[in-house]
DNA sequence: CTATTTGCAAAGTATTTGCACTCAA
DNA sequence: TTGAGTGCAAATACTTTGCAAATAG
């Protein structure tokens, strides 16, 4: 997935507009369901494969989880996240990862290229129920 | 793993005591090693399960990562970590989480129970070599 | 033409689990 | 004595990969 020239693909543009709309943060598994519904045939390995392809070009994110799914973010700018314990949403969070980039580059010396920030708990409307 | 009520076992506390001895975040897999010292007939099986379990204890930490293995972590405080991609080191960081923490559950009313915070890109060491 | 993309199914990887036995309290 | 801990092996869950056919440029 190094030197390829990539080619357009009916699929992976599907894809790509999927998850550009989406605000649910979806898995491989609904990215499936959902191009299905144009490209019926479709199947499990080019959808990965794809959102392989689009996190390597930089149209994606990948949310990173060993305990469930990854799932996959198109939305700008990248942000954090917040999962909540109780219902499973993954909530989008207004903080300012850039900052704290900049501040770790200066202070550490690395080349940051990326980072994820997760939190996680109850969310203020699963609290609100108790 | 709920309402268990644990004992002490030779092997746990062995574990524990390996994880807030190292350095390099360890995956279970070099947990085990570490604890086949010690005990030679441990399984992995046995490893993962007290991993699990000094996580649910709050002893330990697991650096969730799908991409490779899992990690652990057992020291104190909890910080923020930053990957390598040339040379794979994970470094620990002096980022003031809890600050962090605080500023987003007064701004979001989540109650923020736990969180991930990785950054990822080259190090200063690789870096400086190129 | 030629390299990328695809569907299908099989393989891969890290982690978990069932079972019978052992051990801690 | 009772239920947690253990070794072993099989199972699980998600993701990747090999292959031959289809397709983009």
């Amino acid at each position: 997935m190094k030197s390829v020239r990539y080619r357009r693909s009916h699929i992976r543009a599907s894809i790509l507009d999927y998850l550009r709309r989406a605000t649910s943060h979806p898995s491989a598994e609904e990215v499936h369901e959902a191009v299905k519904r144009t490209h019926p045939k479709v199947s499990f390995g080019t959808v990965y494969r794809n959102l392989n392809i689009l996190v390597d070009q930089g149209e994606a994110k990948r949310l990173e989880s060993s305990r469930e799914r990854d799932r996959f973010d198109a939305r700008r700018p990248f942000h954090a996240h917040f999962r909540c314990d109780s219902c499973g949403r993954l909530y989008d969070l207004p903080l300012d990862t850039e900052k704290i980039v900049d501040e770790l580059a200066g202070m550490t010396g690395h080349k940051v290229s990326d980072h994820q920030i997760d939190f996680s708990g109850i969310c203020s409307s699963c609290a609100g129920e108790g």
